[in-house]
DNA sequence: AAGATTAACGCAAACGCATACGTAAATATT
DNA sequence: AATATTTACGTATGCGTTTGCGTTAATCTT
């Protein structure tokens, strides 16, 4: 329970040594440093952060921030395993984690934002897929160090770091495709949203590139089972064989769906999904989708805020973690039954 | 960008006015107060909260530290929803949330732990089954604030906040009794786990109550989707009419487990789980379980650690969060068939 | 061996805020 | 009207570190 004055007096030394000795800085014998360490142990030195703080102007602290609209998106636990990623490389650095859930107030003036206003934070890691712009460039304008992740605003000078949606998306729309699916609907999410962007351009991608109509693409305002379901009944309109959702949830809904309204999967209609969240495995047609290591992109997050701390004046960067196709039984080879069908109606 | 100084100086007022005009400190002019809190929302002010620490001994911060058993356990994300609670209510009363997800090393050692060492937070929120009693004794010792969140320790001098496991078990098994099932096997995880303990003894006292002999417990030591539908293939062979899990994730296990057998629920088997995780009501067959509101739980935590704040030397505490039973169509009446059938079989 | 360089440490000033105490003016008391 | 009380503010000290600078002693240079 000691402090470092308390220290310094036990051994007849200065506190500037006990410093130096304690932070590994230069300029004192190494049989003293050893000394100094043995004795802090021993005396079970209880070092203070705020006088640390004050005097080096950095606090060893970072925030990370989520930001969800008031809403169906509410609850959406997503940015758990982000966060863990977040945390364990921050510890590993020595640095500790602030959680804080956004509000209006915070959005609309981070200069008011309290552990801003406070100096609270070294710097910010912000997730959420609606972070408005002029949050975002304000926060830089501050001078506060902010990385962005699992999202991307290209109007934003910060850093960011994102999982590859759209080389994802291209990639399950391609599997579909080999599989002999021409008929296909995409069921997503709000417009405005990064990541449903890049995924559906990466379906668009893939059809075009096979020299194919771009598909049909079924937005709406929210990405949660329920969506899944209401959008699949639209889907369902179109005749498609192939149904490729933009994230895991959605596509349970629609696999749920489809199941109730007495089509099987994969016979009557392939459903992928995307992220391979757990229960995607364990669905009753375990999913065909694409895994995003969240944890992982997390852990990219926090090291390119380091890097970023380190070197402020370093052109901004953007880190894209590459995405795996993960095939599974909600997806299979065309229904051929189907196919005349649909050709004769046309 | 101004300090506290300088807002003084350019009022013309010592900065001893300012802080306590700042802190809604008596001994003071509401005119003047009101000049300043106006003028440092104009220059704005941006206080350092490492000052205002090293000043009030206070660091306005609070640690929420979950502790995962390296293993089968270890990315179980359920923690995330107790956290939102307390964030929110930690929040409110202008509190800050530090996340830390804890190692062998700090349960060894707390003293060690940095938080702890540097004096980083006012207090603890700790969440995790296999929090060890010695573990939270010595952070107690230490004089450190410290609640513990849908934990229970008994030989342990700290204040807890539970949900209350062993009503909502006695619920559903009376749910179950009601609907006839006399044979029934609960599906279990860790023996020393508090929660376990108190849905299988919640179990059990249904059961006794009904003037019959306790369930057959089947344990594991791990509570995922998998050991559920290794211990359903065990339970399985006592020919059960009635399957309970101590939570919705080895229910869901449990209950595709049977369905690959072939049996139809709630037809052949009712299965009942508990949490009511998001998941619960979109399964194939709508699970019956016990809603846990975790949220809530981590809310009434941080409340908890407020007034622990205030009142250091109050008799421990522990608060129990009610349950209540959610009846979805993983569960109907006893199978009549199957009945004489087991009774022609013993 | 005398001067120059370097190493090892102490001194004391910040860092920015809170607060106990002091003081002067305003108000209340008799 | 004189004294006692309260109100409103300033002064100055302390919180526990870090760090620039100064000092002394040890080592190196020629």
């Amino acid at each position: 329970m000691s402090t470092v004055k308390q220290l310094a007096a036990s051994l007849g030394v200065s506190n500037a040594t006990i410093s130096r000795a304690l932070n590994g800085k230069p300029g004192l014998a190494e049989d003293l440093r050893s000394k100094i360490l043995e004795e802090a142990s021993r005396l079970n030195l209880r070092r203070s952060s705020a006088a640390r703080s004050l005097s080096t102007a950095q606090t060893e602290h970072v925030c990370f921030a989520v930001y969800h609209l008031p809403g169906p998106l509410a609850s959406d636990p997503f940015y758990s395993e982000i966060l863990m990623g977040v945390e364990q490389e921050l510890r590993q650095a020595g640095l500790h984690t602030m959680l804080e859930v956004l509000g209006e107030d915070e959005i609309k003036d981070p200069a008011r934002w309290r552990i801003v206003r406070d100096q609270r934070v070294d710097g910010i890691i912000l997730n959420g897929p609606f972070m408005p712009t002029s949050f975002i460039v304000k926060l830089h304008t501050l001078g506060i160090p902010v990385v962005l992740v699992d999202n991307f605003s290209s109007h934003t000078p910060v850093d960011a770091v994102v999982c590859d949606d759209r080389g994802g998306a291209r990639a399950v729309a391609e599997h579909v495709l080999k599989l002999g699916h021409r008929r296909a609907v995409v069921i997503a999410g709000p417009q405005d949203w990064y990541s449903n962007q890049e995924r559906c351009a990466g379906f668009v991608d893939a059809f075009l590139d096979g020299g194919l109509e771009p598909p049909q693409i079924l937005h709406s305002d929210a990405t949660t089972f329920e969506t899944g379901q209401a959008l699949m009944a639209l889907a369902l309109k179109s005749k498609p064989t192939a149904v490729l959702a933009v994230n895991d949830a959605m596509a349970m809904g629609a696999s749920a769906y489809a199941r109730e309204a007495g089509l099987n999967i994969p016979q009557d209609l392939s459903i992928t999904g995307f992220d391979d969240v757990p229960m995607a495995e364990r669905w009753v047609t375990p999913l065909t989708t694409v895994r995003v290591q969240k944890r992982y992109l997390g852990r990219a997050a926090a090291r390119q805020f380091l890097a970023r701390l380190n070197d402020p004046l370093a052109p901004q960067q953007r880190i894209n973690i590459a995405t795996t196709l993960i095939e599974r039984s909600s997806s299979g080879a065309v229904p051929d039954l189907k196919i005349p069908n649909l050709k004769a109606k046309k």
